[in-house]
DNA sequence: CGCTGTTTTGAAGCCGATCAAAGTGTGTGG
DNA sequence: CCACACACTTTGATCGGCTTCAAAACAGCG
């Protein structure tokens, strides 16, 4: 809605961004975006058309149903996508963390309810200007395919989760997710006790999980009781033994992992 | 396992299939498979490393974790993407209708079980030979990509239905689920009373929803008992009012429906 | 006709939801 | 620097929807 974009853009640093401006090269996220694989002619394209924006935690990115005028990499920060029946159950359908891609190219509405959980600095291109590239520029549309396809296989993972795992299970599946993403994200390895931070509340975490945000916390404190997690505060988890969180979580021990 | 490889080739028609024999213009998906948007020249490529397989209902295409050394169209028929917990617990991702596409372009493996519900018949492309045309023909890649972003959508709306949803809201979003794109498919309407054909037993159906198969049957009969629709034999389903399911289902009336 | 696989129906039990209230922590303003 | 407010989390008690276990009904096919 509009009184949406009036808030956004009145919180919003806008295109004079705090983050390291315009170079592309210094990107934190430059080898794992969408724009990966492009050449240095290629990112000159893309850098052309692009502009940073930034969110508190909390704040709405856009609402389901809305314009969206542009597309973005999640530069840094982390945010949802979630989805609303009429008398307000709400499911979350997309966790995207740096390097992930918001928006679908080609389309001009949001689908989904983005919300920004932490601070969020995005990579916004201006979607008719990137549609156009897109086109002309395979090694683009490649990655994207390439995430887009392993975005799906996460999808697929998270419909077994939803559909067929206990409480408990989808607890120790969902930290046991955010632990590798967190690893992958910073070249650590999950073979020693290792520290995670959950990026959601305990309602986000509900949403994630279909489940209510008291199982979630009864479950997680059940976990904590029987030693297979330890709580640093409220978002902080400490895994002493990650090959244990996996058995708790129901998945086959090495599990057809696919990122 | 070669086990199942020795069945599939046993019963397998193979190469030479009953299907109208490689002429893409006649093909019934011609202008909805992954080749939609291609040009005859592009068509000839992809015609040089097609062939045809026909599956019977109940067969196993491929299994999760086997080396798979084809993609492919399905021309007719119905096939289920399923994946399964080492207890046995299964949850459906993805159902396959004729024109969507099965496998993952540069991926050695299958990530899940594929299986035939009805008579299949597919259209296979090498694998490595696809994943080299994709490479130089951009109609191609495109509409994989347009189909992938449609199916992770489609996903996204499974999500919101296993995890928030109740059993009888989930039996009631399948039906429409069915009755739209068997509409789509046959390019018929949903305004007045029309018939649809289930493709799945009450327990693939428990498999898609993440029930039991006692759950659906019962849910289904309550919908009967209830005017919301009406059995004709064990998989016939006649929609006397269309928008009286969708009520049902629990989406909004007019849902952001996707495709 | 009897076999097999599927669907229906029944009865009991459990897991997670719901409703309610207390506890924790963080930031703000007095 | 303390006290209050607010947002989040934990804990408790009860309820209900779905699962589970069991068996009967049904349909298709040799």
């Amino acid at each position: 809605m509009s009184a949406q974009t009036l808030t956004q853009i009145k919180h919003d640093p806008g295109a004079v961004s705090s983050h390291g401006e315009g170079r592309c090269e210094d990107c934190p996220i430059r080898y794992r975006a969408v724009c990966a694989h492009c050449e240095t002619d290629e990112l000159a394209l893309l850098e052309g058309i692009k502009f940073y924006r930034s969110y508190e935690p909390g704040q709405t990115i856009v609402w389901g149903g809305d314009r969206m005028d542009f597309v973005a990499s999640v530069v840094t920060g982390v945010a949802t996508l979630t989805q609303t029946l009429e008398d307000g159950r709400t499911q979350m359908v997309g966790l995207l963390l740096p390097s992930d891609f918001l928006g679908r190219p080609g389309r001009e509405r949001a689908t989904y309810n983005a919300v920004a959980t932490t601070r969020v600095v995005l990579c916004c291109f201006r979607r008719k200007a990137f549609d156009d590239i897109l086109r002309e520029v395979p090694h683009l549309s490649h990655r994207l395919l390439e995430m887009t396809l392993d975005e799906l296989d996460a999808a697929r993972e998270w419909m077994l989760l939803l559909g067929r795992k206990s409480a408990r299970e989808k607890i120790a599946s969902f930290i046991a997710i955010i632990a590798r993403r967190e690893a992958a994200l910073n070249g650590r390895s999950l073979d020693s006790r290792s520290e995670i931070d959950l990026p959601l509340t305990r309602e986000a975490m509900a949403d994630y999980l279909g489940l209510t945000l008291e199982t979630v916390s009864r479950q997680v404190n059940a976990l904590k009781r029987d030693g297979v997690i330890e709580l640093v505060g409220k978002r902080g988890v400490v895994l002493p033994d990650f090959a244990r969180l996996v058995e708790e979580s129901g998945d086959d021990a090495d599990g057809g992992w696919i990122a």
